[in-house]
RNA sequence: GGUCCGGUAGUUCAGUUGGUUAGAAUGCCAGCCUGUCACGCUGGAGGUCAUCGGUUCGAACCCGAUUCGGAUCGCCA
């Protein structure tokens, strides 16, 4: 008795051409339709699944073997490929199927308790929980699948372009600044702890010290904190830096990377320079600094039109008194497709970005109307209208608040109202680069400027001067890409003089002690000889679900986390064992 | 930490104004069936209505607490 049939080719291989083969298959039980003195049976792998015919013509033990097959049995099937009396057109193997001659069993399976099919609805938790079994789908081996081809075209475009892949150490110094650490405590430095990489950011600036010159990693990165749809505690960048460049060097090698994937992945042809945009550019026309430029609803300021300053609307009134704005977009025939209840939830989501209200005006071929008519006559809303060049039928909204607030709204709205009216196209991939990011954020929790990207992110040269007296003014020399709305990678050049990286810890706030604490391995470093360098990482799982369309980072990634940062699979995280708590000198407190 | 939504059969869900034995589809089991491919037909099994407490003559349904899950804001240099 043979104890693996080795098999000669795929469940989603065989076409017409290969009718008449002997072949063997391996692969689970897809399906069986058993009718009576004939059973089919669909065999899958992650190729696809192939039709296999049992008839009672073939001796009566194999038939009855044949007849015991459920769901998710393994098994080899020996047998001659020939026509379907009648083709499957949904199939790519449904123009032949296999007479089958022999059939081993390798395992049986017990009933699944998740449907095995790439449309299925089941429950999340559920699917993490038998990702084994969810893993048999054909799309999730297709999207690992994908997701392994997007890194190799990652080492080859960079390897045949100089960099050299290294990597950095996994168990790094903790980090005070930046996202919570995950921490591993020391057994042999007792109450010290290493803490998992938020990234490689300070070790890939030693190699450019160290003369590696251009670097490349595929980089696991782990951040403690609250999960979305898009964000895993453990993530993977593609993760680069260059020596002797300047951001336009950064962009043209990574455009050639970009242009590389998009043609051998999905033969997508991208026209490159990509374009370029300013950070307030895309706040101001888009309110967001990942702008997705795939359909309009820009943004207006209505802070220059007379009526919106003298108005006695106190909301305007008040928010352009304290320093804030008031801009709108216009939903082009949105009037007959928001009703004053849909308006009224709107209203409620850009309330949690701090918005106290929204105004809202619908021009009709029969006239003119809005939620603040007692403020503004028909004269002056066809004004705004007019400053929208809104249409019949369109749909205006405004919000007034602090500048933070206005862009978050309306940038929310914009997205969120194209995607309901079906504007999103998934074929399509605008990508652009935004640029001339803010240096610094006020913190007002901490009461102190706090970079918007890193300490080390250098200032635009012309705003160097400015670096102590209006920290507020500086831009940085920082880029992110951006696909269809999302931040599919990010980086800047770095500071590598000593005197201006000693500046930009002044305005940060850190004096020397806290300085030396927390980069002082850095600083040391950078007394030898820094060469001008930057870098970028991509945020690989973001960018595998944006090019798959997928709506959630989980259907790219192996073994995901739950919303509870959760192994569903494995249990993890778990309690430690006593004996190892002893070890590393840790006392946990007594849980109720 | 906040807000919102949800938990009913293995799975996906329905469940009226609080009222008899909680349903459907699918899956599963058995029988019949030789061209199915969402096979078909017949029959069957399958439920701690998340948990606890309360209101009530009576609770899947109303109220409260707890718990679990999801979305989202904060957070994510």
């Amino acid at each position: 008795m043979e104890s693996i049939f080795k098999r000669t080719h795929m469940c989603g291989q065989l076409r017409a051409g290969d009718i008449g083969k002997d072949v063997v298959l391996n692969g689970w039980v897809a399906k069986r339709r058993d009718l009576g003195g004939l059973i089919f049976c669909d065999i899958r792998d992650k190729t696809g699944i192939t039709q296999v015919v049992f008839d009672d013509k073939i001796p009566k033990e194999l038939f009855e073997k044949a007849d015991s097959l459920r769901s998710e049995y393994v098994v080899g099937v020996k047998g001659k490929v020939r026509e379907r009396e009648s083709a499957n057109p949904d199939l790519p193997t449904g123009d032949v199927e296999i007479f089958a001659n022999d059939l081993i069993l390798y395992a049986k399976s017990e009933t699944p308790p998740i449907y095995i099919k790439d449309d299925d609805k089941v429950d999340m938790n559920l699917r993490l929980k038998y990702r084994y079994l969810d893993l048999r789908k054909k799309k999730m081996q297709d999207n690992l699948a994908f997701r392994g081809k997007v890194c190799k075209i990652a080492r080859d475009y960079f390897y045949e372009n100089g960099f050299t892949e290294v990597e950095t150490p996994d168990l790094q110094k903790p980090t005070p600044e930046g996202s919570r650490d995950y921490l591993v405590p020391s057994r042999v430095q007792k109450g010290c702890f290493y803490s998992l990489p938020q990234s490689p950011q300070l070790f890939k600036q030693l190699l450019m010290v160290g003369g590696t010159d251009r670097y490349i990693q595929i980089a696991r990165c782990f951040r403690d904190e609250d999960l979305r749809a898009d964000r895993q505690p453990e993530f993977t960048q593609i993760d680069m830096e260059m020596s002797f460049i300047d951001e336009d060097d950064i962009i043209a090698v990574n455009e050639g990377f970009l242009k590389m994937l998009f043609k051998e992945t999905m033969n997508i042809d991208i026209q490159i320079p990509l374009p370029r945009m300013k950070w307030d550019e895309a706040m101001t026309r888009y309110g967001s600094d990942k702008p997705d430029t795939r359909f309009g609803f820009e943004l207006h300021d209505l802070a220059q039109m007379d009526i919106i300053r003298n108005t006695e609307f106190k909301v305007f009134a008040d928010a352009l008194a304290g320093g804030g704005s008031v801009r709108g977009i216009c939903i082009t025939d949105g009037a007959d497709k928001y009703s004053r209840k849909q308006i009224d939830k709107m209203t409620d989501h850009i309330k949690s970005f701090g918005a106290k209200g929204m105004v809202w005006i619908k021009k009709t071929a029969d006239g003119i109307t809005s939620s603040v008519n007692k403020f503004f006559d028909e004269e002056m809303l066809s004004q705004i209208a007019a400053e929208f060049e809104a249409g019949d039928n369109d749909l205006i909204l405004i919000v007034a608040d602090k500048p933070k607030v206005v862009f978050d709204s309306l940038g929310y709205l914009r997205r969120a109202i194209a995607d309901e009216m079906g504007l999103l196209d998934p074929e399509v991939f605008n990508m652009l680069w935004v640029v001339d990011f803010p240096l610094f954020e006020y913190s007002e929790e901490e009461q102190r400027y706090v970079a918007e990207h890193h300490p080390f992110t250098h200032p635009n040269i012309e705003d160097i001067d400015k670096l102590e007296e209006h920290p507020e003014l500086c831009h940085a020399r920082a880029y992110d890409i951006v696909i269809n709305g999302v931040e599919a990678g990010g980086g800047s050049i770095r500071i590598h003089d000593k005197d201006l990286q000693d500046k930009m810890f002044k305005v940060l706030g850190m004096d020397d002690r806290t300085i030396e604490e927390k980069f002082g391995f850095l600083v040391e470093a950078f007394k030898y000889g820094a060469p001008p360098h930057g870098g970028l990482a991509y945020g690989l799982d973001r960018l595998v679900m944006l090019m798959l369309g997928e709506e959630t980072i989980r259907d790219v990634i192996a073994f995901p986390k739950n919303q509870a940062a959760q192994c569903m699979v494995s249990g993890a995280p778990g309690p430690a064992a006593e004996e190892d708590l002893d070890e590393l000198g840790i006392e946990l407190e007594k849980q109720e």
